[in-house]
DNA sequence: CATCGTTGATACAACGTTGTAAACCGCCCG
DNA sequence: CGGGCGGTTTACAACGTTGTATCAACGATG
């Protein structure tokens, strides 16, 4: 492997003055600079980016903590991270947690401090607040919850109003036992999207039943489909399940499709994340849609406005977000 | 950030001495020992890896190149490979090359040599003697494609074996215009599972209808839409459809639906990957179902081989595979 | 007592890169 | 003609770590 000893040699100058071409110093003679270049070229010269960020005290790497590349969402938010961070010149490592505590704690921890210049974390069991002890002096940008307390630059939709507007529309249709699938003790996005759906029982009238709030400790297809089940086994069960990810909703419409139960006739379903998956499935699920474009872009820029300037003050990034109408809460389908 | 220096001169010893200590070295008196141990733990001492990996001529990454993370079996894989590497103390890269040859090309060359001790490839546009040229001397794993006739180390099912086996199901089901979703010109594992379909086919006694195979340039849920509605409005639309993965065969049932035609009456689907995804949709998809832990856990075991033994003889592993049959070709359904 | 081997500790160099400061060149100006 | 100045190049040190060689101390052996 070329080194830029080895290229200088060939070139017949010093090391620096390699080191300068290659960084595209201004002051090189041009006779020289034509030298290096060949030289470069015919040894097929890479930088030793080990070395380089050894001597610059810069990693080039950011980590993607999130809870599972298994669930859609977050694979599609990790290809556009993917895509974002490369065109900062950054190479990204993603870790899973697994969505819990400890797995969140482990990854952080095992970074290290020397691995990665930032991280942009999806929290779920974790705390904001353990970030501090866990990384400290790593910049974090922190997707989802929203934890305006806290001195972390933070992404995300407005996940109240989200919630609000998706149980606003099954209203909308003249659903009046609407349901919840999604609560969760520890999760602030839970939190949100719960109070959220609230809010719009509330504004249409329509009582806030315990019985028809359903918990799931994940939030995965098989998740959905048991809390579903639960719900449809009620004394009275719901006209429509606002579920709080796609997942969730998936796991729903079998269940219900299992019992008989038609979508959306007998029970409208609402999702949350906007999957391709979701879009797909029979019937088409209505889905409250994020632009993760957008989240992966803000996300990957506050972090590099972040480790530029570590002293500047914290920012929360709204980003927009629709709802997209589809056959499951669609009376013509 | 605590150096080996700030712990040397906090215990009153070498530098030398604190990375003995560091990395397990027997002969140190246990009284230096215990000083070097509570001031490693006192200053918090972590490796700086971006040195010890310059010093030592290794950097303690893997790539797991594949083409997109949206691509569920992708997404699993990645998952499971991101387990197995961290078991073995590798951090993994993960880079999409969006399933073009040009994105392979790049990410290879991108990585550089000295940023990875390693790569697992999934290569989709890209032949496999490419890399010899793309990336000297690195390790490399390749997943999916098989090609016996190239030193390179390489990890999946027998893809002939598995469409034959997948088509020989529907054929068991007294289907006759069986179709396969997925041709694709320069596919390796699509050439392989259409020799698959062809031999099963002619076991059956059954025509080889060039009607009845439908080509996908990509292999996402709109491909197989597309290609069903080809193929369901032609003169004698098939009364079975082999998809070469699960995004095509979802996609597939529904243009089915769409178009009124019942699934599995009409139309028996079979698709290919066993992701959670199919198991799910409706109606829940039969599927072939690679061992994905198992090729995950032979990949990385193979590249840690290769690492450590650049010269040793390329190995090919034949991870096993099964058929899980669903609705979506139960006649019951 | 001289020699040797073992245990324990250290100094030094090196991995490949880049920042710093100094040196060199030619040229213009006083 | 000496001093200064901008352009151009270079030597050197340093980033944090570890392999090699060296060295000191010690008890055992001949």
């Amino acid at each position: 492997m070329a080194t830029l000893k080895d290229v200088a040699a060939l070139a017949g100058v010093s090391v620096k003055t390699v080191s300068n071409v290659v960084n595209g110093y201004a002051f090189v003679k041009p006779e020289n600079r034509r030298r290096v270049e060949e030289a470069l070229v015919s040894t097929g010269y890479r930088p030793n980016l080990g070395a380089r960020n050894l001597r610059r005290g810069r990693t080039g790497f950011v980590a993607l903590v999130l809870p599972e590349l298994v669930v859609p969402y977050f694979a599609e938010l990790a290809g556009l991270v993917l895509g974002a961070a490369q065109e900062r010149e950054w190479n990204v490592l993603i870790e899973q947690t697994l969505g819990t505590r400890e797995g969140e704690r482990d990854t952080l921890a095992s970074l290290g401090p020397h691995m990665i210049d930032g991280a942009i974390v999806s929290p779920e069991a974790l705390q904001a607040r353990d970030f501090g002890e866990l990384a400290p002096g790593i910049p974090v940008v922190m997707l989802g919850e929203h934890s305006v307390d806290l001195p972390i630059d933070h992404v995300g939709i407005d996940n109240v109003e989200a919630a609000r507007a998706a149980v606003a529309h099954l209203v909308g249709l003249g659903r009046t036992r609407i349901a919840a699938i999604g609560a969760h003790p520890h999760r602030g996005t839970a939190a949100q999207r719960l109070e959220g759906y609230r809010l719009a029982l509330a504004e249409a009238g329509l009582p806030v039943r315990d019985s028809l709030v359903a918990t799931a400790l994940n939030y995965h297809r098989r998740d959905g489909a048991e809390a579903m089940a639960r719900l449809l086994a009620a004394d009275e069960p719901p006209d429509a399940v606002f579920c709080f990810n796609d997942l969730l909703a998936v796991g729903a419409v079998r269940a219900a499709a299992e019992r008989g139960v038609r979508v959306p006739a007998d029970v409208a379903v609402v999702g949350f994340d906007n999957t391709e998956e979701g879009a797909y499935s029979l019937p088409s699920l209505t889905s409250v849609a994020p632009d993760k474009a957008a989240i992966a872009r803000a996300a990957v820029d506050l972090l590099r406005r972040r480790v530029e300037d570590p002293e500047r003050p914290p920012e929360h990034v709204r980003t927009p977000f629709s709802l997209e109408i589809r056959d499951s809460t669609r009376s013509g389908a």
